[in-house]
DNA sequence: CAACTCTTGTTCAAATTTTGACTAAGTGCT
DNA sequence: AGCACTTAGTCAAAATTTGAACAAGAGTTG
């Protein structure tokens, strides 16, 4: 019994990541071939545009991108030789420094936006019902909260989850 | 109205891509930690694993994984040179070779499958009752076959598409 | 304050991966 | 035989990623 379930969850598993890679690599294309912009240009763009001040410390924005702390100086340099973004010292911690979103930067995500969400509607969205939108909603946004808490937990297991 | 439809499925399209990339990132360090295989690594395994004669074309092993030519013959190479796979010519098609899983290659899926299956289950399949799996099934079979006839059709607009 | 320790972010060189143009060889017509 | 197309591999260049080492500042403790 638990048996035919693992195979109907192997079978989405499959299916799932299958799909979704041939998802990504579609659209990373599709965003390569429109704007310039890979995947990592795009979030940090989306990222930066959504915060008060188009800011962000560099340690936050690897935090959200997952990224190494090396990787993070190598992605904003680029983006930075671009002029995507500016690099800042952090006021309040002389250590720091934070990726600003440029008013290239903010164009470039200006641009690129309509072509990519119209290829990310095209690809997927268009095709599922309401009911497969909250599906999916649900499904990952429960998914991401237990990432994002598993990243911290190794070294906050301690800190009582609490539930947001 | 259709305001608000689209916001749902933005925000279904965020929730899904950032999950989704904190998953797969979190499953390949599993993986490598585990095994030492890369994600693509086991891919090929379990593609190869699950064919008659456990050997694919090279091309044909390209268009599963979504690998350029040259990408699939550096990975493949690479595999080889750690054993995992065997290159054999092909006998149909003089131009042509085969990838073939090894003794080794088996072995390397079997011991790296159950660590990585049960990494699998813990970080998505677990969380998810029977109708999320359900709905995760439907909507990304449906998602791959319309990306893998996409992929064709550039070519092949004109070939009638046929209902295979 | 001085001494320590922890954090933050960068640097640098090495390794890994990816790309793209070019080639060799074979196939399948005509 | 001649020709156009396919299949893979090669090779060098570019892009990306890693990891160790480092500089500089923050924060703590006595």
């Amino acid at each position: 019994m638990t048996e035919s379930l693992d195979r109907d969850r192997l079978a989405a598993w499959r299916t799932y990541i299958e799909a979704s890679q041939r998802l990504f690599t579609r659209l990373e294309d599709d965003l390569r071939a429109t704007s310039g912009l890979s995947f990592a240009d795009y979030h940090v763009l989306v990222l930066l545009s959504e915060v008060p001040g188009q800011r962000l410390r560099m340690g936050e924005l690897a935090d959200r991108l997952v990224f190494s702390p090396s990787r993070l100086t190598y992605q904003v340099s680029s983006m930075q030789r671009r002029g995507l973004v500016a690099r800042q010292p952090c006021p309040q911690d002389g250590r720091g420094s934070e990726a600003v979103l440029t008013a290239a930067g903010l164009l470039a995500l200006r641009e690129a936006a309509p072509h990519h969400l119209k290829s990310v509607r095209t690809h997927l969205m268009d095709d599922l019902d309401d009911a497969e939108v909250a599906a999916l909603t649900r499904i990952f946004s429960r998914l991401g909260r237990r990432l994002r808490g598993a990243d911290d937990s190794d070294a906050t297991l301690a800190t009582a989850p609490g539930d947001n």
